[in-house]
DNA sequence: AATATTAACTAACAATCGTTAGTTTTACAT
DNA sequence: ATGTAAAACTAACGATTGTTAGTTAATATT
């Protein structure tokens, strides 16, 4: 049954994310989705199982992205600057591809039920690739004596809010972007 | 009546900007937020006509703090990079005096009814303030030629995502923040 | 001591919430 | 055409929502 056309669960949670955006995950009622999809709320019981399966749809996908993306990027055999650069640019590909997912994973997360744990775990694994990373670069000088802590989270802090903007810019190209954020985010931090 | 302790609508609104962080302005019951303070729901209307207004009390307060203060950061007679210094160490004292209305500001502002506007146009003028401070920066060549959203909203991200890790890290010293964020934020977009 | 004000309480309201049950329509394979 | 399964519908449920009404206890003022 793999097709190229949107199964309706996909559409669904799709639809979802993008007014978890905008109200937040407790804001939005299943009628306030329905009728974005354009069914009566009831209806959308034939695809999903509850609320709370929507939002765990939404999150532990794009969380599994990041942790998968960024361990990959750590165990390859390039060099720091490139690791950091590579961390980067997930980023903006994985926000730009799914920029109402972002917002649902940054601000709804505490609402899962049964995935939180799952959520929280990938979260935790992804920091912790971030910092082995940064902890290389820094062993290789490569990377200034600075707070570990103050690196991970500047940069992070940067990177999770461009599901904020990005759709702003749409003009912005992806290279273009990733470039710019390059410059900014690792000039900083960076011996040379 | 100016009292050095706190008046019983303050105490409601601390408490509600507590939970707002945990869950989010939509999901804190005021069932919730009257067990916190130790009373019943109902008693709260004694000292707030609704649950809008406490937002409204959280949210507009930190919001004209961060507006007034940029701008006479910018008005001041002082060099280019002391101001963006002076925006870095501002985001940092008041996300550390207030860190959960920081967390509502972020991501509840949605939810603001009458006083919705109001924020806008005070978030809206914060950045204007700032771009002007990085157009100055760049006339009068002390930033690099990035482009200017680029340098805004990298710089914002990092400072907007304060309140989630300043409480984590009671034991890092302001001062040390603030110059470390300096270092980090600073040296990527300067030309020196 | 008597009075007025503040702030707590109980009880309940109308509305809305996520969800379920039961039924009808739609779409497709035979 | 007929039968079957998927997906839509209407109606309603019990729970919970923000809020109001009416009342009582505590505090301050006279």
């Amino acid at each position: 049954m793999k097709s190229t056309t949107l199964t309706r669960k996909q559409e669904i949670c799709i639809t979802a994310a993008r007014l978890f955006k905008q109200k937040g995950y407790s804001a939005v009622t299943m009628r306030d989705l329905a009728a974005e999809v354009g069914v009566k709320a009831a209806s959308l019981y034939n695809h999903i199982a509850s609320k709370e399966e929507i939002l765990n749809e939404v999150i532990v996908n794009i969380a599994e992205s990041f942790t998968e993306g960024i361990q990959d990027i750590r165990l390859a055999d390039t060099k720091v600057a490139e690791k950091l650069e590579a961390v980067i640019a997930q980023h903006v590909h994985l926000t730009a591809d799914n920029p109402y997912g972002m917002a649902s994973l940054n601000n709804d997360w505490m609402h899962l039920g049964e995935g939180k744990e799952k959520y929280l775990a990938l979260r935790s694994s992804y920091e912790q690739h971030f910092r082995e990373i940064i902890k290389e670069g820094k062993a290789q000088n490569v990377l200034k004596d600075i707070d570990e802590e103050v690196i991970l989270f500047s940069t992070l802090g940067t990177l999770r809010n461009l599901y904020l903007w990005i759709p702003k810019k749409a003009d912005l190209q992806r290279s273009k972007l990733i470039d710019s954020l390059c410059e900014t985010l690792l000039k900083g931090v960076k011996t040379a």
